[in-house]
DNA sequence: GTAGCTCTCGAACAAAGTGCAAGACCTTTC
DNA sequence: GAAAGGTCTTGCACTTTGTTCGAGAGCTAC
């Protein structure tokens, strides 16, 4: 009957398309079966766990963010470039911030990227354990900077389960924010001017704004440095 | 038969008290019923479901962090103080960041602390638009800093469930994470010195570092600012 | 004491992860 | 070409967990 048989590969990369279409509470291994065509419990002969899916999806989107070239570039441009890269692909992926935060990941695509991270700020002048810090760093803030998108996937699939209305639950929420909000002069002020709750839709400046001062930071620190083993 | 009867207070501080010891998984009814010494939907009375239980708690430890007193001090002592008390709070309670990426959080509590970061970065010299954007990077990075705590106590509780010992599995998982860094150079050359993994035990002084740098950018950035202005 | 409100409880349902054993399909070997 | 054994799929069933519902217990006001 099956003339084409399911693989490691092709589960991981329909989980994928699951979970940027519902986010990480929205892959379950039945609506996953539906989507490979198969039983739900057909996808255990291949995988060990839902866990053990998620990590192997969460390791395998890593491949999508190109490596800088360290020689052809000066530090900042390349840092620019990596962390923009990932930004793009957490926007694409959003449920990777979710899933770092209740899965424990590992495995060759995040150490290709953590490695090239380490190269690119001893390059830059860091120390060893500086350049550790840098990295993480920046990682955080990346990360970070996606977890707003994880929950308007993740809010509205879940409001839509109970078969209401997700657009409107999630309008009623902003609603009831926006009355919290109008109880602080600062945050009322901005209530027109932002779209919806302050952090889910932050405008995507937030991004490149805190990325350069982050690496105008790095920079001031790698001056004084510098100048203090002159002395 | 109840002397004292459940409140929608005592339920918060109880899951609290649950999420601080099992993280975000390990809030469930039963357990959360069991602490109280009343039936599983006793609760669902005070509460209209776990989500928003979620989220009550998730406002409440808001009012564990301090505001810092922005006419006693310059805005810098001030950021430094208030990133602080946050990064502290969410120590001690590490789920906060699950929750922030699965769960709309708004509420009183949280909104008042964005209402100080704003009237903090106004001070320092931003414009509002830019005072929107470093209030919203400070958060995110402080946020994501502890998302690595997050996940030991996350795991530990769901690996032990299957009757497993969570420290071993703990263990090997490590190991293996190991195995894959050996085959990069920087990761391999920082094998002996980070204790686990890169991120789950990066250490703390990450954290001091990145806002540091945070706030060398931000000063930065105002001073060209106002040596564009000045021109 | 009795009506009505507040609160608790037990039974029960649904969604979802997963183990198990039976069987279907495919390849190898004689 | 048939038997054997490995590869893969499936249906059944069990468990955990959120949640609903209706019955009832206790308390308060008259």
């Amino acid at each position: 009957m099956p003339r084409d048989t399911l693989t490691a590969d092709r589960i991981v990369r329909a989980a994928i398309e699951l979970l940027d279409d519902e986010g990480l509470d929205g892959l379950n291994m039945r609506s996953l079966a539906k989507r490979l065509g198969s039983a739900p419990t057909a996808v255990y002969w291949h995988i060990k766990t839902r866990d053990d899916l998620v990590r192997l999806a969460a390791d395998a989107i890593w491949h999508e963010v190109e490596l800088p070239d360290l020689d052809a570039t000066d530090w900042r441009t390349a840092a620019t470039a990596h962390a923009t890269g990932m930004h793009a692909m957490l926007t694409r992926h959003p449920w990777l911030g979710q899933a770092f935060s209740s899965h424990l990941l590992y495995g060759p695509g995040k150490a290709r990227h953590d490695d090239l991270s380490l190269a690119l700020y001893e390059k830059a002048g860091f120390a060893a354990d500086d350049a550790d810090r840098a990295a993480a760093t920046v990682f955080i803030f990346v990360i970070g900077s996606a977890l707003g998108h994880a929950i308007e996937l993740s809010l509205k699939h879940r409001l839509s389960r109970n078969g209401a209305d997700a657009e409107q639950l999630m309008a009623d929420a902003v609603t009831r924010a926006a009355e919290t909000a109008r109880q602080f002069p600062r945050l009322r002020e901005r209530l027109g001017t932002t779209a919806a709750t302050e952090y889910a839709a932050a405008p995507d400046n937030t991004f490149t704004f805190g990325l350069q001062s982050l690496l105008d930071g790095f920079e001031a620190r790698l001056a004084a440095d510098r100048a203090s083993r002159r002395d």
